[in-house]
DNA sequence: CAGTATCCCCCCGGATACTG
DNA sequence: CAGTATCCGGGGGGATACTG
């Protein structure tokens, strides 16, 4: 498996229209892409985490969300969720290897626009 | 060491909680990830496209959100417009050289879910 | 052809309260 | 601590009609 191959669509198979319409694909873009899915999978990117760590490392997001996104990210086998039986309870989320591999492809996706959102928000006249 | 250091958040300046709240990067990851933006960005990838080519190729989007997406993605200088003063009228969409970098770390993303989404739909369970 | 304009609904997502 | 339950408002986003 190469890598110079990634950047060819065709051999991706969505050469004629990026994506059919209700296509898995399509259900996976958008979980990933989620308001918080992606921020979900950069965090535990670096270390598995528990929930409140989760709660207060994505900052702004709300409990229903935390718990909404982690519950789809699980049900796709991108997120591992540990919970301990014990009192009070400690449960521990972390990537599968596939969550790996995605994340894999977040981060430098990350890293870039971190890099460049101060340039890009500013707009290109105001940032000239 | 290439692209390891891509794994190293730390390297990203996004170490303690993976992204402020209310950053400029928050801001670009919507537009981003916003339900359109992704594939319109892949679309423009491979080649320049005209306004009827979009909407054809990316399948299921309304005009309404077309227009949308690419005024956001215009005004983050992501996306080139450029509009032929004749009649009827051709209007001409492109990436930015900032566009492309962009696409550049999505066409990797888009790659892997496009290899992987049959398997994470279908469940761990179910696909093995 | 390349878009606006308009109507309107769904549901995303926040706030708060509560529980094992 | 790690969640669930419930309420609720705003706006994301679809469908249709219209325009230069």
């Amino acid at each position: 498996m190469d890598v110079s191959m990634m950047h060819n669509l065709t051999g991706f198979g969505f050469t004629a229209g990026v994506l059919p319409a209700n296509c898995p694909s399509r259900t996976v873009l958008d979980h990933v892409t989620s308001k918080w899915g992606v921020l979900v999978l950069i965090a535990l990117s670096q270390q598995s985490l528990r929930w409140g760590e989760l709660r207060r490392t994505i900052e702004g997001i709300s409990e229903k969300m935390l718990a909404s996104t982690l519950r789809t990210l699980e049900a796709d086998g991108l997120v591992l969720r540990e919970a301990q039986p014990t009192i009070p309870p400690r449960v521990d989320y972390s990537l599968t290897p596939l969550g790996r591999e995605l994340a894999d492809r977040l981060l430098p996706l990350m890293g870039w626009i971190a890099d460049n959102a101060d340039e890009i928000v500013a707009g290109p006249q105001r940032a000239q």
